[in-house]
RNA sequence: GCCGGGAUGGCGGAAUUGGUAGACGCACACGACUCAAAAUCGUGCGGAGUAAUCCAUGAGAGUUCGAUUCUCUCUCCCGGCACCA
């Protein structure tokens, strides 16, 4: 070979690596194991992007070093093939999902083989298959029988004139994606997946892995516990109560008024004591009318409206106030109720002010505290008087105007009302989360079926395991008509009960795809198994993954619900572990040249075959990993991908020097130090410096008058899991006749790290005013004999007291001199 | 608003128990090779200054012999969540 032609050579050690398998992971190994994961793809028509590259060539590196120092690893790919894409795909076009997606599996496969990544192929796989699927829902079934699926009403978005209902990303905004109609909340019965009752689990068990602490603080947000107390309020002349959650009860002597949520079930109950019906029904009217994100808007005016006739009794002071209804509350968190303290919260402060509510101060700052209490401080917003104040004071601070519990820091007010509330029997602490229910079915078609009947007589069946999967049909209209698709295949939707043998009807909703991918994790470990989703001791031989590395993306969403399976897992015995993802890493976006994110739209986006066309797969490789910290967002560069380029075109030609008579001393400290550098640098995932300790390598192998065939080989091996078939190509035209990639990581010998020579910076108070080169073994003493006899130090000590020497081995000294 | 993360040459980025700021790469300049160009190789490359030296890691303070690194205050940028009581 003359010429490094990254063509011949990629192309060539592909197949051979298909044809060896050097890839696989060995069930049977008695070598440690190391479960090496990527959030495998959607297939998407695109193909793969710089992102895919970047997540994907990150842990080849991290599995190739992790096989050359001896583990058993386990690298698997597969296809997160159902959702929403490849429908609307056959929506308009009228191509069958399942040709679309098996068209984009066969490009994006030969897209990821061109990059020279080490997965192990034999385990593939695809979660639209019936084989995989099969077990989703089993993994369904296995949630409903014990409690933990259930099915029960739920807004989902609607648009009337399509007749449809819309995911989330189909009705951004709130408008229809697809007629640009409003889009409104309509009630239907929906599957859900009861993950709060794993809340604390959920956030307590996020201290065992190694995560982005960013990711562990978002998925800590949005479980959202708080703690509080439930307390009940007497509705003034009837025998109702309100209860209310609060996490602030040291302001409820400033409750000026309670409000409920517009769903909230005592407007019904009250509805005698009402005396302004006609209003009331109005507001809620309209408040369904809204759609979720029109609710939640944020910086909208606050509306509500009073139920008038109808007081709540605070317990402390036995003080009436009104009841309001406002959106503003949401009757889906805590009791739907909430006592207000406009004086002490924002959003009771908006309302406050807007329906001219009395705002009574409770809780001073500390900086009140400080100066004497004024009439004003303290001034309570009497009926007849109203006074509105400026601003609203939310932190913690002393109590007043709250009877025996004046003087008081919040902190211990809260402790002594809940208290005191628990003795009365009125209330309880109480911990709420905000994380909701998962919904999980979906009125659409490309995902798995939920394997439940309806039967009029035996009512809802769960499909008995032995029958599973539930085939999607495949005789179905896609066009959408309002109702599940699957409703309309005459091979699916008819079926004979499972008890009793009579004409029933199937559940026509399919899974939402994050619980296809909920599980995938463990299918690996054993992904041909048709009697269980996985072994007993694949499970046990293999997971939990060791490493996982994925786009932050999926921070909130995959990653909880795969732990929350993980755990249901574990406490119903299946496995030992409760933690999927011991330690987890995402890439950073690439973002396109001009800074932007890549689209379409924009015209900006780049794609990997045409630069592997251009420079080849190891340079692309080599390029990503080295433009800066994985973890970061990086924008693309075209212009700086010459120098990894060159850097593997001075590996090649470095081989014209290898010689049998070398000076190994020469190199021997810098060939050390990378091997150090190099193999640490992958353990922490800094491939960027790991390349810059090979290209100091190089450097300095170049400058060497020759160097020996086993250092040429020592930086082909550390070379080797960042650009696989360059070093595969030159180990073999150096006469090896095993793969590169089966040689182990060299080893270094920290005592050849330690240099000869040292430098020492000199410096006096704190500038450095000097250096000096001196054997290593030098002593202290001598050194500060030297020092002081060089004239650039004594320039600044001459004639001056030396108060403080402080010496550091091998690396400074420093004169601490007086004026 | 809350949570998390950032800010270092012309550019991407190095630098951790606080110890010579700018590794490595790109760009640029000059030189060698060449008829010439490209490629390659060599040298230089934070700013000011002839130099000594001074200034410089978003801004300001503090701790220290010494701060990119630790503490406080502030500004700006990015990401996530967002009426969760």
């Amino acid at each position: 070979m003359k010429n490094y032609d990254h063509k011949t050579i990629e192309k060539k050690w592909q197949d051979a690596w298909e044809a060896s398998g050097i890839y696989q992971a060995s069930d049977d190994s008695k070598k440690p194991k190391q479960y090496i994961l990527d959030m495998f793809p959607y297939p998407s028509g695109d193909g793969l992007h710089l992102g895919h590259v970047e997540n994907y060539t990150a842990t080849c590196i991290y599995s190739r070093w992790s096989r050359m120092n001896d583990q058993n690893v386990l690298h698997p790919i597969g296809w997160d093939a159902f959702g929403l894409p490849a429908e609307n795909y056959a929506i308009k076009t009228g191509t069958h999902p399942d040709v679309s997606t098996h068209k984009n599996i066969k490009n994006f496969t030969k897209q990821i083989k061109s990059l020279g990544l080490s997965y192990d192929w034999t385990r593939e796989i695809d979660t639209s298959s019936p084989d995989y699927y099969a077990f989703t829902q089993w993994f369904f079934l296995l949630l409903y029988k014990n409690g933990l699926a259930y099915k029960s009403k739920a807004k989902v978005n609607w648009c009337e004139s399509c007749k449809t209902v819309l995911a989330n990303e189909q009705a951004e905004g709130g408008i229809c994606e697809r007629c640009k109609n409003q889009v409104i909340q309509k009630d239907l019965e929906q599957w859900f997946f009861k993950i709060t009752d794993y809340a604390d689990r959920l956030i307590n068990d996020l201290d065992k892995v190694d995560w982005p602490a960013s990711t562990v603080s978002a998925q800590r947000n949005w479980i959202g516990r708080s703690e509080g107390v439930e307390f009940n309020m007497p509705v003034f002349d009837t025998r109702e109560v309100i209860s209310v959650y609060t996490t602030r009860i040291d302001t409820v002597f400033g409750m000026t008024y309670v409000v409920l949520a517009p769903e909230h079930s005592l407007v019904k109950t009250l509805e005698s004591q009402i005396k302004n019906k006609k209003e009331v029904e109005n507001y809620i009217r309209a408040t369904e009318k809204k759609t979720e994100l029109e609710r939640t808007e944020l910086g909208k005016e606050k509306t509500g409206v009073k139920l008038e006739g109808v007081f709540a009794v605070n317990p402390f002071n036995k003080e009436k106030v009104p009841v309001f209804l406002s959106d503003y509350v949401l009757g889906n968190y805590g009791t739907g109720a909430v006592m207000a303290v406009p004086a002490h919260d924002l959003r009771d402060f908006e309302f406050a002010k807007k329906f001219k509510l009395p705002i009574k101060k409770v809780v001073l700052p500390p900086s009140i505290l400080a100066i004497p209490r004024s009439a004003e401080d303290l001034a309570v917003g009497a009926k007849s008087d109203l006074r509105i104040v400026s601003e609203c004071f939310i932190d913690d601070g002393e109590l007043a105007n709250s009877g025996n519990f004046n003087g008081l820091t919040s902190l211990k007010a809260r402790e002594k009302m809940a208290s005191w509330l628990e003795g009365e029997k009125l209330g309880v602490k109480k911990i709420n989360y905000r994380l909701r229910d998962w919904l999980v079915s979906r009125q659409r078609y490309w995902g798995a079926p939920i394997p439940i009947i309806y039967c009029d007589k035996c009512g809802e069946i769960p499909v008995p395991e032995k029958d599973l999967p539930v085939l999607l049909p495949t005789d179905v209209d896609f066009r959408p008509t309002g109702e599940s698709p699957l409703k309309y295949s005459k091979t699916f939707n008819n079926v004979v009960c499972p008890k009793c043998k009579k004409p029933a009807r199937r559940e026509a909703d399919t899974m939402d795809t994050f619980v296809c991918s909920s599980w995938y994790y463990f299918r690996f470990a054993d992904s041909k198994n048709k009697k269980e989703f996985a072994s007993k001791e694949a499970i046990e031989k293999w997971l939990p993954v060791d490493m996982y590395m994925g786009g932050a993306e999926h921070t909130v969403l995959h990653l909880m619900y795969a732990r929350f399976f993980t755990k249901v897992l574990n406490k119903l015995g299946y496995i030992k572990f409760d933690e999927p993802f011991l330690k987890l890493r995402h890439q950073g976006m690439i973002l396109a040249e001009d800074g932007r994110k890549m689209s379409k739209s924009l015209g900006n986006v780049i794609g990997p075959d045409e630069i592997k066309e251009m420079y080849g797969a190891d340079t692309l490789r080599l390029h990503e990993m080295f433009l800066g910290p994985i973890e970061d967002m990086k924008a693309w560069s075209s212009k700086t991908i010459i120098g990894p380029r060159r850097f593997l075109e001075r590996v090649w030609r470095l081989k014209e020097k290898v010689g049998d008579i070398a000076d190994e001393r020469i190199i021997e400290e810098s060939l050390h130090k990378a091997v150090k550098k190099v193999g640490e640098d992958i353990a922490s995932f800094s491939f960027n410096t790991a390349i810059s300790a090979l290209m100091i390598l190089l450097n300095d192998m170049e400058k060497a008058p020759s160097v020996s065939r086993a250092n040429y080989e020592t930086l082909l091996v550390l070379l080797a899991p960042f650009a696989p078939h360059i070093t595969e190509e030159l180990w073999s035209d150096l006469g090896n006749r095993t793969s590169i990639h089966l040689e182990k990581w060299p080893s270094f010998d920290s005592a050849k790290i330690v240099a000869r020579e040292m430098t020492i910076a000199v410096q006096v108070n704190g500038k450095v005013r000097d250096t000096i080169v001196l054997p290593f073994d030098t002593s202290e003493e001598k050194i500060k004999e030297m020092v002081l006899a060089r004239p650039k130090v004594l320039k600044w000590v001459e004639g001056k007291e030396i108060k403080k020497i402080i010496f550091v081995q091998g690396k400074l000294l420093s004169l601490v001199v007086a004026g």
